[in-house]
DNA sequence: TCTGGGGTCCTAGGACCC
DNA sequence: TCTGGGGTCCTAGGACCC
């Protein structure tokens, strides 16, 4: 058997845990700059809210709902999902974490174990050590997993925990549950079932394994194979393997259309991409950088392009990504453009211990000190916070509120935030 | 005015090899 | 009148996930 444990509206969540004058009124999280809401409270889901809808339209449509609104605070989220990790890894031998809100159990050799009442009190601790309220799914496959742990979350009956055990247990879960809902079905997927007259999880596991494979090829057939009981995904390790490929990318606040801002947000960018590869000891040999206008604006131009430029020997050092980064973005800027994002990518990712170095550039010396700048980078900004010390391209410039210019890094729009409560003592004012 | 960000896996098809 | 067969590797793009 296998569990699946997941935080309930994990972000509203977060945030109630430091205002528990929310915990019954309507919470939605913003995504970067206020633009979309990201996460519901159960309240908010009740008022037929959709996921994703922008936040202006959430006030027009709702102008007074007493929803209240968070800027995103992904500091606040990221610790509070170390914390409750923390707690499971106390209490099961196997956990693999799946994404910042959810893990996998591997609870093999708990034959004798009431696995029922295990996880109802799994679920009490880690919310009574964390405030973080979970829900938990236990079936003999992944994808049964997911399914009992929505039944866990919708139904209070179950009090927060839902055992798949039995083949009646299973037909009657899946046969309540929509295919759009199990894990690996999407939307297009979806919709071509439905034209098959597959409108619900059991209709899709009671097809032909044959006629699965044919039409949806060996992903689907892992899905067939999940929902009948056969657990095929294998998810081990996920949490502790390097990334193949890094994404850094931001919407703008507003739009930008000279090419000096735009270098300084993509080596804000390229800066993040190399930190993040240092941090998993990996080196990479392609930095692609792209730009896109404002697809929403069908009144301005549409641009977007991207370029890339490769290492000979494969880097993780800030100067060196930032320097490439930039580079490729010269190649495809495009004056007279409107522009809404950015992003920087790296990729053909490799371990750090094993570097290959080219035979006739790499150069030794040049290396050493590229390297020993961005430890330092790293030694600094860990001990005196993000971004004390930056290269100086990742400085932009903007007008301040007195009219006159001042030098951002990483402007991104938040007046909704709530503090780090759980990671600066700042947090909490005193008196 | 305002519309998110970061990943993985798979397949088809082209280039190239013998 | 006629134009092989069987591989590998790479990339772009589609689909999915949270």
């Amino acid at each position: 058997m296998v569990g699946l444990i997941d935080c309930d509206n994990f972000f509203c969540s977060c945030e109630r845990v430091f205002r528990p004058d929310l915990a019954h009124k309507p919470v939605v999280v913003l995504s970067n700059n206020d633009g979309c809401v990201v996460a519901r409270s159960r309240e908010v889901k009740a008022m037929g809210i959709p996921d994703c809808l922008p936040y202006y339209q959430l006030m027009e449509r709702y102008p007074n709902s007493g929803i209240v609104a968070f800027s995103s605070n992904y500091t606040l989220y990221a610790d509070m999902s170390s914390r409750v990790m923390a707690v499971l890894r106390e209490n099961v031998p196997d956990v693999t974490q799946y994404s910042i809100d959810e893990a996998f159990l591997d609870l093999n050799g708990m034959d004798h174990v009431d696995l029922k009442a295990w996880g109802e009190e799994l679920c009490r601790k880690v919310e009574r050590s964390t405030g973080m309220p979970v829900s938990l799914g236990i079936a003999p496959s992944r994808t049964l997993a997911k399914v009992a742990s929505k039944f866990a979350k919708k139904y209070p009956g179950y009090r927060k925990c839902c055992v798949m055990a039995t083949e009646e247990q299973r037909v009657k879960a899946l046969q309540l549950t929509a295919a759009v809902d199990v894990w690996g079905i999407g939307r297009r997927i979806a919709r071509r079932l439905e034209y098959y007259g597959v409108r619900t999880a059991y209709d899709f596991a009671q097809k032909n394994r044959g006629w699965v494979r044919g039409k949806f090829h060996v992903t689907g057939e892992r899905t067939w194979q999940e929902l009948n009981g056969d657990s095929v995904i294998d998810v081990d390790g996920l949490d502790t393997v390097a990334k193949q490929t890094i994404v850094t990318s931001r919407s703008f606040p507003g739009m930008l259309t000279e090419l000096s801002d735009l270098r300084s947000h993509i080596a804000n960018y390229a800066a993040r991409c190399s930190l993040k590869l240092r941090r998993q000891n990996s080196v990479c040999h392609i930095v692609t950088a792209f730009i896109q206008s404002n697809h929403f604006r069908e009144d301005l131009p549409q641009y977007s392009n991207s370029a890339y430029r490769s290492f000979l020997t494969p880097t993780n050092t800030t100067t060196e990504i930032v320097g490439a980064a930039n580079a490729a973005l010269d190649s495809i800027f495009r004056q007279g453009i409107s522009y809404k994002r950015a992003g920087v990518m790296v990729s053909g990712i490799t371990s750090g211990d094993a570097v290959q170095h080219d035979l006739f550039t790499y150069d030794p010396e040049r290396s050493e000190k590229l390297r020993t700048v961005s430890a330092a980078l790293d030694r600094v900004n860990g001990k005196m916070g993000a971004d004390m010390v930056v290269l100086g391209i990742q400085q932009y410039r903007d007008k301040g509120a007195d009219g006159k210019s001042v030098k951002f890094v990483n402007a991104i729009r938040r007046a909704l935030k709530s503090p780090d409560y759980t990671t600066r003592l700042g947090a909490f004012t005193v008196g």
